[in-house]
DNA sequence: GCCATCATATGGGCCCTTCC
DNA sequence: GGAAGGGCCCATATGATGGC
């Protein structure tokens, strides 16, 4: 999890608040188009594409990319683009979706993710949903929407694994207008950064105002505005997973924990616990 | 976009008792 | 002895609102 002193970048973050992601499916269907069609849309959701057969031009502003059978396309919302098959018929699968915390349903807006990913490090994510897709359409499952779920879960967690690789980096734009004018999550980086070396320690919102450089009103607006939660609500999410982590290690006493967490003692930090998991540190593990 | 004020809610420190 | 649980109280965080 996270080092001391170490940036904490947009993955880790996702990988400490995984707790807290919510992905809603609103939409996940089949298309399929011959030759000649064309369609110039802007979404308000994230959307992706799994490209079955054919190929497809994706126009957005001067740049034009052309996504081949195998591949999946990922669109950020509010970007207007053009698709247009070419030769042969084109048949795709379409899935709209959020990815957020809390309020902040477009979490994923401060990765490159949006662009055309190259199907091949895709291949067996790709045939879980299909498999998914195919037995809720069937209505062979009776929990084929979790089942379809969780292998869209999957491949998102993929997509965005190859980009943490260096494997693949989005190219097309990717940011909503109402996002644009804000910094994002770098802007909060030092704050990050400041958190993960005191998480020892007591930490006050006026210090994590004043390391991010903003007033503490206005800090707290923004964070919760860029992260769906305030910032006392993510300290006490990172110190609870630390928490469950030293848990499991079996290496430390509550009273310890409570310490190495910044808990002045192992009283308020076994009430922060349970108040968290419901369940006694006691008895966690 | 940024900041200030104010009322209210909440977290957390401390202490004590109880339980195992 | 270590941990849970509850009560009280205070400091702090937060939300609402409005101004520049």
């Amino acid at each position: 999890m996270t080092t001391a002193g170490k940036p904490v970048n947009p993955i880790r973050f996702l990988q400490e608040m995984s707790d807290q992601l919510t992905l809603r499916i609103r939409a996940c269907l089949e298309d399929t188009h011959e030759s000649g069609w064309s369609e110039s849309k802007v979404h308000s959701d994230y959307d992706v594409w799994l490209l079955y057969e054919g190929s497809i031009d994706i126009r957005i502003g001067e740049s034009v990319h052309r996504a081949e059978a195998g591949d999946l396309v990922f669109y950020y919302p509010h970007v207007p683009y053009t698709a247009s098959t070419n030769e042969g018929r084109t048949r795709f699968m379409f899935v709209h979706f959020d990815f957020g915390i809390g309020d902040q349903l477009r979490i994923l807006d401060s990765l490159p993710l949006a662009g055309i990913v190259p199907g091949g490090g895709l291949r067996d994510e790709i045939s879980l949903m299909r498999q998914s897709y195919e037995q809720r359409r069937s209505r062979k499952s009776g929990i084929a929407d979790l089942k379809l779920k969780g292998a869209f879960t999957l491949l998102v967690a993929r997509v965005i694994e190859l980009y943490e690789a260096g494997e693949y980096v989005g190219v097309f734009p990717g940011r909503l207008p109402r996002q644009s004018r804000s910094k994002g999550l770098s802007s909060l980086q030092p704050v990050f950064e400041y958190i993960n070396r005191r998480t020892h320690l007591p930490l006050r919102t006026k210090e994590l105002a004043d390391a991010a450089g903003l007033s503490e009103k206005y800090f707290i607006t923004y964070f919760k505005q860029t992260l769906g939660m305030t910032p006392s609500q993510y300290i006490y999410q990172l110190k609870m997973n630390k928490a469950r982590e030293y848990l499991y290690q079996r290496n430390y006493s509550i009273k310890e924990i409570a310490s190495l967490l910044g808990y002045p003692d192992p009283y308020s930090f076994s009430k922060s616990f349970k108040a968290y998991f419901h369940v006694p540190p006691s008895q966690f593990v």
